[in-house]
DNA sequence: AGTGATCAGATTTTT
DNA sequence: TCTGATCACT
């Protein structure tokens, strides 16, 4: 193990071994990011720093989680697993936890999510009368959002007038007051929004100086990953907690920045060279992803953005194949264009289908991919999409679990008071909010009331209420006897929500019982997962509320999938982000599309879109497609599209253009869409490029699969015994086949003799 | 109060 | 196309 700094560049090592003071590392894409990450913890804790005062920031938890296992492996477990790890959301919810009295919340706080804050909204812009189109609940909390990410508070917004004056000009001079009124609902629910989370921790550490100390000796190195994507908060809580140390190192690349629409700043990066005169910066321009080719054709992109900071990324990999542009007249087309590319992949180079990426803009784009996929009985792994914790029937059992962990958490209580269904409607609702309202209590203490408060509620309505909180208040003072799966189980089933679901016997029915029944498994594992030593020591439970504050800001991207077959991973290019595969396929790379229509207002928008392309070409080791449709349902309607702009700006050597299946060389430039392609020309304001006929000359450096002019067959469906022709030796017979994939070798024997062909190489066609 | 039907709005990306 | 919200009917 003394051994590690061998195994770096020495740039990386240069980074790894800088552990005192403030250090930048500027890592292009495939450039040994994480490793360095890794081996910079591993070589602290092998010098002696205590894992507890190693902070350490990813994007993801899974993230998190795999790097703990890597150093893990360096240099032993029992070091790694006491490292603080995780997401900024989750690391600072945790202190949260810890710190809550100093804010006045509950340590069981809940978590809002997306949708819970959504709702929140809803209400509240009812209950002030506003038009909910015009205040729109995501529109508001996007707001809200912004502000929060940039540590502007109720106070401040109100006396922001460049902030009020946009919301006066776009007829929405509310805002101001129903971000007040949504903090004010979320601190009585004894609830946080994500931006919460961020937005507090730089509260606590601005009013109780402390906590901050405490923090301060206890954090003595800082990581943080993916620096480019953080916001202003999560620049200002860094900072804060660097600042008697200053051994902060920052990893980033500001050209796969891509989180700016929900508040990343790159400016976090000037910042950061600011606020640190005596900082180091490191690059790594060496990528030992991908092949020369994808990395030369990535570069030619990114030079298109202005803002950069300047970085060559180079490689010494083969120079590989080139990219392969796809055209297909519908989105249906397009899926089957590229599951037919990977199936055939997957068998000619021998590769298994985890080695496969289908990156597409948006979600919605994966059905047709879907289809294809099932089609040629592809296993495929959709990431994203609809999360796992965001479905219905999961949502109703966790608000039981949410509501018994947190009384006042309103979204919850909304959620199940009437499901499964009770007798408890809206009107009786509607009773219960204004009563809370009236009396500044929450809806659970009007339900503990409900004798004393005068209601116009029947007696039947009224026992029914009861029998409710009851309910509720048993599965409370179960919380710490019972480990989180029985209680899990009794809420299930007292609840009758397990009996309401195994009612359904529709398709549809069937799969939301096996989710719960997936959630189920989850907890269990939960409780049977390892425990701290201490904690076996004292014969600790593991309860639902530990369960809840584990589960609160896990992501799909955290979760593993369960059954190990390798499959064909379909994920937005946001999800790919620090992944990387052998074969990757870009769908979907049209106008409105890639760029999304909503980034061409503004430069800066663009700019983000094509560094987003940057991410997408940087994930492929080996092969990348590129693919377009000439037509595409959106909304369930039929809409004519044009090539992206972005594959215009790859330089042509590195690309493969599209053909028909009958093509020859000559009516290549008059058959190939070359209208459409002027089109897009004029759109993307572009110097034109030259003509697309040269592409051929300049493929001779280029292993190419055999072009359609050779005629040449598919190496798979080459059998020994088969008569085949070769374009220099002629008719011969195949005796012999050896090797998998690009290494797969035939020997055959021709008229002049027999002959050992790579098969790669050979063109040979079947006659 | 509960249920079913009809209609509007959404889709850019997510911790 | 799909989801959710609202409305009318029971």
């Amino acid at each position: 193990m003394e051994n590690i700094l061998q195994e770096l560049n020495d740039k990386q090592r240069e980074a790894v071994i800088k552990t005192e003071g403030p250090l930048m590392v500027v890592a292009g894409a495939g450039s040994g990011k994480t490793r360095v990450l890794t081996y910079r913890i591993a070589y602290l804790l092998q010098n002696g720093v205590d894992p507890f005062h190693i902070l350490s920031l990813t994007f993801t938890n899974k993230a998190a989680r795999e790097m703990k296992g890597r150093i893990g492996k360096l240099v032993g477990w029992s070091g790694a697993r006491s490292l603080w790890m995780g997401t900024f959301h989750s690391i600072f919810a945790r202190i949260l936890r810890i710190e809550s009295n100093h804010l006045g919340f509950p340590s069981n706080f809940t978590i809002y999510d997306t949708d819970d804050s959504k709702s929140l909204m809803k209400s509240i812009v009812k209950s002030q009368n506003l038009d909910p189109k015009i205040y729109l609940a995501s529109f508001v909390l996007s707001r809200i959002s912004s502000a929060k990410n940039n540590l502007i508070s109720v106070k401040a917004y109100k006396e922001n007038t460049e902030l009020t004056n946009q919301d006066k000009s776009t007829g929405r001079p509310q805002i101001a007051m129903l971000y007040e009124l949504y903090q004010r609902k979320l601190f009585q629910s004894a609830a946080m929004d994500f931006d919460d989370l961020l937005f507090k921790i730089n509260v606590l550490f601005r009013d109780h100086p402390s906590v901050l100390h405490k923090y301060q000796q206890k954090f003595k190195y800082i990581l943080v990953d993916e620096y480019q994507d953080t916001n202003f908060s999560q620049y200002l809580i860094v900072k804060k907690l660097a600042a008697n140390n200053e051994n902060v190192c920052v990893v980033g690349d500001d050209a796969q920045s891509i989180y700016a629409f929900r508040g990343a700043n790159i400016e976090n990066i000037i910042n950061f060279q600011k606020d640190y005169p005596s900082l180091v910066t490191v690059k790594l321009e060496q990528n030992y992803r991908s092949t020369q080719n994808i990395v030369n054709a990535a570069n030619t992109v990114i030079h298109n953005n202005k803002s950069q900071i300047f970085k060559k990324v180079w490689t010494e990999n083969p120079i590989g194949e080139k990219i392969k542009l796809l055209r297909a007249s519908s989105d249906r087309e397009e899926g089957n264009m590229v599951a037919h590319q990977i199936f055939q992949d997957h068998r000619n180079e021998q590769v298994a289908l985890d080695a496969f990426a289908v990156l597409y803009r948006t979600n919605a784009q994966s059905r047709s991919i879907e289809e294809a996929l099932r089609k040629l009985n592809l296993p495929y792994r959709i990431f994203g999409g609809l999360s796992f914790y965001k479905r219905k029937e999961i949502k109703d059992l966790l608000a039981y679990f949410r509501l018994s962990i947190n009384l006042t958490d309103e979204e919850a209580l909304k959620r199940i008071i009437n499901y499964p269904a009770r007798g408890i409607g809206k009107t009786t609702l509607d009773k219960i909010q204004i009563a809370s309202a009236k009396n500044a209590i929450p809806i659970w203490e009007v339900l503990m009331q409900i004798n004393d408060l005068s209601l116009e509620i029947n007696s039947g309505t009224r026992n029914r209420l009861k029998e409710f909180a009851n309910m509720i208040s048993s599965f409370r003072a179960q919380m710490s006897k019972l480990n989180a799966y029985d209680l899990a189980q009794e809420i299930g089933k007292s609840t009758g929500l397990l009996s309401e679901l195994y009612k359904d016997k529709t398709p549809e029915g069937v799969g939301r019982f096996e989710n719960i029944e997936e959630l189920m498994s989850g907890i269990k594992e939960f409780v049977e997962s390892e425990v701290t030593e201490t904690e076996l020591h004292e014969q600790k439970l593991r309860t639902l509320d530990e369960y809840m504050q584990d589960i609160a800001l896990l992501t799909d991207a955290d979760e593993n999938d369960k059954d190990d077959k390798p499959k064909v991973s379909l994920m937005t290019i946001h999800q790919a982000k620090g992944l990387e595969f052998p074969f990757v396929h870009i769908v979907g790379v049209e106008e409105n599309l890639f760029p999304s229509m909503m980034s061409l207002q503004s430069r800066a928008d663009l700019e983000e879109e094509r560094r987003l392309f940057y991410v997408a070409l940087t994930r492929a080791e080996r092969k990348v497609s590129i693919s377009y449709a000439e037509t595409r349902y959106k909304w369930g309607k039929l809409d004519f599209c044009e090539p992206s702009r972005f594959i215009d700006e790859i330089e042509e050597q590195y690309m493969d253009m599209p053909r028909k299946p009958n093509f020859t060389f000559d009516n290549r430039s008059k058959t190939m869409g070359g209208g459409i392609r002027i089109k897009a020309r004029t759109v993307s304001e572009k110097p034109k490029r030259t003509s697309y006929k040269k592409i051929e000359s300049t493929t001779s450096n280029v292993v190419n699969r055999p072009t359609s002019s050779h005629q040449a067959s598919n190496p798979d469906d080459i059998q020994i015994g088969m008569q085949v022709e070769h374009q220099r030796f002629g008719k011969g017979e195949v005796l012999q086949m050896e090797g998998v994939g690009s290494n797969k070798k035939a020997k055959v024997k021709f008229k002049d003799g027999t002959k050992q062909l790579i098969l790669r190489f050979a063109r040979l066609r079947v006659v």
